[in-house]
RNA sequence: GUGGGUGUAGCUCAGUAGGCAGAGCACCUGGUUGUGGCCCAGGAUGUCGCGCGUUCAAGCCGCGUCACUCACCCCA
């Protein structure tokens, strides 16, 4: 029979993988609760339509990246490529937002999107999501990029760069994006790659951010963002810039930072790294004033960022992975059930380790032990179960000695309440 | 959707001009009657991605196919 394999853009996490996801999450659940946000579990399944309304219906990511398919009774259904839209779908329809001040969510889970997958991106991947919702003070923002920071900098991450720019309002966007386009009629467009002579006329701002030499030296002179901002949008990002600055945030303003999805404006920003190959983007966000109207509910502000686990991961050393209290070695096939009771005391005291199901030689054993980096190894052979002792071994120090089997806990450091 | 690269042992990869399938790491056993890491000796391990073709002979050449990977596009 042949093998199935798993489909394309997929992956099975094992360990440390999986382990380093799981520390990664907790500590994200555990950093962004000090800033009061409460976990919301959504559905990966939505009506397509959530999605067309959300992230724009001529973005890439509706066009040509969405898993979309018919259920059973012919609607429109489609796998989540991004976290926002179901998060502000179930605040919506849990109409649990009647008073004042701000709702803070998390949310993580997998999300998908049908691409080529390259370094740093699969067609299945996994986000931390925060949103922080029914405030537009410009304190929220300037708390939801701290936030961010923070928790990447207690993941250990370092040569993190922070970019920042304000994409304006409803108001002043258009004087910018027509500002832009009189610029490229300006220049020689010929002159622009194949991409931007496309982007030209669907996507402007994407132009400025093309790599090729020939079209940055074209756009070096275009308008930008910042000076076209209205005032009520200037006098918010500098307050987010001043609050950053005071908080001794280095962050580098970028005002040809675009951000994909249709409902971004004003703050906008993005946490690079430049270890990582091309998908150099860690975690991205912005705010979305307009959004929750648009999808039906009140007229509410909201901000928010996600983190893409797999590229965090690539960046996450395995040096944080705790390594197992024991490994308990068994010389003598006779003291095998005595070890495995002895072990299952051990774990219903908090300690992990594993023991040994069959007799074998104390150096295989010694051996094993020492490649499961455990702290302490346990040995029980025929000596230690004539006198009801175990021999408890610190690896590191080397240092052995019996003791009564009654004793274990003590000896592993457990102290009684 | 486009372009490049790679598929050989569990992992990383050599494999010359087409001529018996290799190394390092990892694993197992022993060197030490019950002691890990370092060292030494020995050992097990293959659909050379798959199919077809050329040839006396294919890991190597040709065609096809599948998979992986990197980059573009786009994005977390």
């Amino acid at each position: 029979m042949s093998k199935i394999q798993k489909i394309k853009g997929f992956s099975d996490l094992f360990s440390p993988e999986s382990t380093i996801h799981t520390l990664m999450e907790n500590l994200a659940r555990q950093v962004f609760a000090t800033y009061g946000c409460q976990e919301v579990r959504v559905p990966i399944l939505e009506k397509t339509e959530l999605f067309a309304r959300s992230i724009g219906e001529e973005t890439d990511v509706v066009q040509k990246e969405m898993y979309t398919f018919a259920d059973r009774k012919g609607r429109s259904l489609t796998m989540r490529p991004e976290a926002t839209a179901g998060v502000l779908r179930a605040f919506i329809e849990s109409g649990q937002y009647s008073g004042d001040g701000s709702t803070k969510l998390f949310a993580c889970g997998p999300m998908f999107r049908y691409e080529r997958p390259q370094k740093g991106r699969l067609r299945q991947f996994h986000q931390l999501d925060v949103e922080v919702l029914g405030t537009d003070a410009p304190q929220a923002d300037a708390e939801v990029v701290l936030m961010l920071w923070t928790f990447l900098s207690k993941l250990g991450l370092k040569n993190l760069a922070l970019e920042l720019n304000s994409l304006g309002c409803p108001e002043c966007r258009p004087v910018f994006h027509q500002r832009l386009r009189d610029f490229l009629a300006t220049i020689d467009q010929t002159q622009l790659c194949e991409d931007c002579t496309r982007r030209a006329g669907t996507n402007p701002l994407r132009v400025l951010d093309c790599k090729v030499p020939a079209c940055k030296a074209l756009v070096e002179n275009a308008p930008s963002i910042t000076e076209a901002l209205c005032s009520g949008c200037a006098e918010h990002f500098s307050q987010v810039r001043e609050i950053l600055d005071s908080a001794k945030l280095p962050y580098r303003l970028n005002d040809r930072l675009v951000r994909g999805l249709d409902y971004y404006q004003r703050t906008t920003f993005e946490v690079v790294s430049g270890e990582i190959g091309a998908q150099a983007a860690v975690a991205g966000g912005g705010r979305y004033d307009g959004l929750i109207k648009q999808l039906g509910g009140p007229d509410l502000p909201g901000i928010g960022f996600a983190c893409g686990m797999e590229r965090l991961a690539l960046l996450y050393g395995e040096a944080h992975i705790p390594a197992p209290d024991f490994y308990l070695a068994v010389l003598d096939s006779r003291a095998l059930n005595t070890a495995l009771l002895l072990a299952q005391r051990l774990r219903e005291r908090g300690f992990a380790g594993e023991v040994s199901f069959e007799a074998r030689s104390i150096k295989s054993q010694m051996r094993q032990a020492n490649k499961l980096h455990v702290k302490t190894c346990l040995v029980l052979g025929q000596d230690e179960m004539e006198k009801g002792q175990i021999m408890v071994k610190d690896m590191a120090t080397g240092v052995q000695k019996n003791i009564g089997q009654d004793d274990l806990e003590q000896a592993l450091g457990f102290r009684k309440p």
